[in-house]
DNA sequence: CGAGCCAGTCAACGCGGTGTTGAGTGAAGG
DNA sequence: CCTTCACTCAACACCGCGTTGACTGGCTCG
C-alpha cells in the first residue's frame, strides 16, 4: 500500500535527473503501479535510470520478448518485486525510452523546421534527415516500439500521437505550397501527407534494421527526398506511349 | 516418438486438402514438430484446418498474444498436447494462415500484371489494388502477421521474401519504362520500387487497422496510385520560388 | 529524542501458459 | 491375429508474471 499514487509530475525534484522528458504518457500497466516515484530519494532515480540504461541496452542484443523483468532488474542491482515499484511491466520501461525518444525528435525539429522554407528542396530533405538521425541513434528503442505496436495498445497510441503531429506540419507545409500555386493539387494534402510520413516510417525502419529489401543507409534520405518532392510538386504524369 | 519427422512436402496426398498452399517455409518451433503430417488418413487433415479456420475466427477478436495454444486447441475440439502434433506453436499456425495469403496474392498478381503495358497508369493502379483487395479480404490475418513480423525471425523471414518478389517486379517494370523513355532517372530503380512497396504496405495496414492518422479506404488506392505514377515518372521537381 | 511515517526492498507465493512424456486406442494390412 | 502407425490426451515439469506482507533505515514533527 506504500504504492505511489496515480500522480504522474507532483513537482520539480532537487535533482534535474527526471528521466521521462516530455509528453503526458499514461502509465502502462494494468491496474497497480503508475510510473512516477514522489519524492527524490537520490538513490530512486538512479535505480529507475538503471532500469532505462539496462533495457537499452539488452535491447540491442535481443528483442523485448526474450528480455525477461527478471533480466532487467538484475542488470539494475535490484531484485524482481522491486522493479514493480518503478515501472508497472516491461512495456511501460520501453515506452519511457520511447518518450525520451518522441521528445527529442520532437524538439530537434522544431528548431530547424519552423520557417515555411526559402528553399522547399531543402526544407524537405533536412526534415527526412532529422527523423532519419533520431532514428538511427536510437534504432534500438525504435525498433523494439515498433515491434510494441503491434501488440500493445498503449504502444499505439503513443506512436499514433507522433505520426499525428508530423503529418499535421507536412498537411499544413503543402497547402501552403499549394496556395502560393507551386505545387499541384490532386491527392487531398492530409492524405498525402500520411502517405509520406509512412513512408518514411517503414523505409527508414527496414533501412535500419536491414531484413527484406532495403535501401543503402548512405542514400536513403536523398531517396526519399526526391521521392517526397516529386509526389508533391509533381504534375499528375503524362504517362505518355 | 511418432511425431513426424523433418520432412516439409513428401507427396501429394490424395486429399488435395493441403492448406500450406506454397512456399517453403520451414518449420517455427524451436525444436521438435515440424508443420506437415504424413498420410490423408481424412480426419488429420480436417483437425488441421479446424485449427486454423480457429484461430482466424479468434483473430478477427483479439490479438495472438491473447489467444492460448488451449484456446486454439479448443476450438477445433482437441487437447492442448494434440495440438502439438500439427503444429509447433501457435506462430506456425499463424505463418502458415499467412502461407496461404500469400499464395493468393502472388497468384492473383501473376495473371493480371503480366504485360508490361499499354497503359502505364491502369497498370500500376491495378497492381496496387490486387494488394489492397487481398490484404483487405484477410486483414486480421496480415495485421497478426505483421505485429509477429517484430518479435519473430521466421516471420521476418517469410514477410521479406514476399517483398523481394514485389520490389523485384516493380524495379524490373520501372526500368523498362526508363528504357522506353518514359520515365526518369534520378533514384536507383530497385531502391525506388523499395521505397514504393513500403509505402503501400505502410499505409495500407494504416488504412485498414485505423490507427494513427490515416488515408479513407474509399480514396487509398487512387492516393497510392497517384503517388507512384508521380515517383515513377514525375521529373525531379523545378520547386520554384 | 522518540514515534511515526514513508520511500524503498525482497522472500515467498499463486497463477496461467508452455512444451514434453508416456501410456494409450483403433483402424489398416500383412 | 498381431503389428504398425496415425493420432489422442492426462499428467507433469517449468517458467515468467504480478502480488502479498513483512522488514529497514532515514526524515520529520511533536
Amino acid at each position: 500500500m506504500s504504492r505511489p499514487a496515480p500522480t504522474p509530475a507532483p513537482g520539480p525534484g532537487p535533482a534535474a535527473r527526471t528521466p521521462t522528458a516530455a509528453t503526458p504518457t499514461a502509465a502502462t500497466g494494468r491496474a497497480p503501479s503508475p510510473r512516477g516515484r514522489r519524492t527524490a530519494r537520490p538513490s530512486g532515480d538512479e535505480r529507475e535510470l538503471a532500469i532505462l540504461t539496462t533495457a537499452e541496452r539488452l535491447l540491442a542484443e535481443q528483442p523485448l520478448t526474450a528480455i525477461s523483468i527478471d533480466d532487467l532488474a538484475r542488470g539494475a542491482g535490484i531484485s524482481r518485486p522491486t522493479f514493480y515499484f518503478y515501472f508497472a511491466s516491461k512495456d511501460a520501461v520501453l515506452l519511457a525510452l520511447l518518450d525520451r525518444v518522441i521528445a527529442q525528435v520532437n524538439a530537434t525539429a522544431r528548431t530547424v523546421l519552423d520557417d515555411v522554407g526559402s528553399d522547399p528542396a531543402t526544407h524537405w530533405r533536412s526534415a527526412i534527415r532529422i527523423f532519419y538521425e533520431t532514428f538511427r541513434e536510437h534504432r534500438t528503442v525504435v525498433v523494439a516500439a515498433a515491434a510494441l505496436r503491434g501488440s500493445h495498445s498503449e504502444g499505439r497510441r503513443l506512436w499514433a500521437g507522433v505520426m499525428n503531429l508530423w503529418t499535421g506540419r507536412t498537411a499544413a507545409a503543402i497547402e501552403a505550397e499549394r496556395a502560393r500555386g507551386a505545387a499541384p493539387d490532386g491527392i487531398p494534402a492530409h492524405d498525402l501527407a500520411v502517405i509520406l510520413n509512412s513512408t518514411n516510417e517503414r523505409v527508414l525502419y527496414g533501412t535500419l534494421t536491414g531484413d527484406g529489401p532495403a535501401v543503402p543507409e548512405s542514400t536513403v534520405v536523398d531517396s526519399l527526398a526526391t521521392v517526397w518532392l516529386r509526389a508533391i510538386y509533381g504534375t499528375t504524369t503524362p504517362a505518355g506511349r
